[in-house]
DNA sequence: GTGAGGATGCACT
DNA sequence: GTGCATCCTCACG
């Protein structure tokens, strides 16, 4: 299970938790795309390594995080041996504990509004640039835990979103995972 | 040093 | 469906 593509698909249904000033907030992960190589043109990669995407470059189990549209945070988690970059960017979560420190850091009346988009998520579990470069293995901060719920969905693929400026054979590729009819999933 | 544009979200029409 | 906020990063000079 090395390839980004299985390892996207297997973070489908497991709970990433968030951890800052000694609460704990969490959320089950229900949408996912992976970024792959250097032959990807979505991936902030493809071009070589740069001072923002040396993250990607590094060790699996990494925490590459950026700004984009001067806006939002994205959260992506490093894949794959050193040197071939590979992430895999969290698009949506449902949240499950520290639903309300969500609230506060978000904006929005309904719970399904809550982490329901890369943007959204990282507000709602205030993730920020700090995090950039930071290992998911030392479960501090930021980690990824298997829980116990129901096998009970079906993962669907897709193409990947809001990558127009790619070249055609990586917008066609269909690496976009979600759980169908997950009403977190991103719009 | 400067300019262009983006792995989005939200408020409008 | 369209427009725009907002700022960091990259490429080029």
């Amino acid at each position: 299970m090395n390839d980004t593509r299985q390892v996207a698909k297997g973070l489908i249904g497991k709970l990433l938790v968030r951890e800052y000033d000694g609460r704990r907030l969490s959320g089950i992960i229900v949408e996912v795309e992976a970024y792959r190589g250097f032959d990807d043109t979505a991936s902030h990669a493809h071009k070589g390594l740069t001072e923002r995407c040396k993250v990607m470059f590094g060790d699996a189990g990494h925490v590459y995080v950026y700004l984009t549209y001067g806006v939002h945070f994205m959260l992506n988690l490093v894949t794959e041996k050193k040197y071939f970059p590979s992430a895999v960017l969290v698009r949506a979560i449902e949240p499950k504990e520290g639903v309300e420190d969500m609230f506060k850091n978000r904006n929005v009346e309904v719970k399904y509004d809550l982490t329901n988009g890369p943007g959204k998520l990282t507000k709602a579990l205030n993730i920020k640039k700090n995090l950039n470069g930071k290992s998911i293995t030392s479960r501090k901060s930021l980690w990824v835990e298997k829980i116990d719920i129901s096998k009970d969905f079906i993962i669907e693929s897709a193409p990947r979103i809001g990558i127009d400026y790619a070249e055609e054979r990586s917008r066609n590729q269909k690496w976009r995972f979600f759980i169908k009819g997950n009403k977190y999933v991103s719009k």
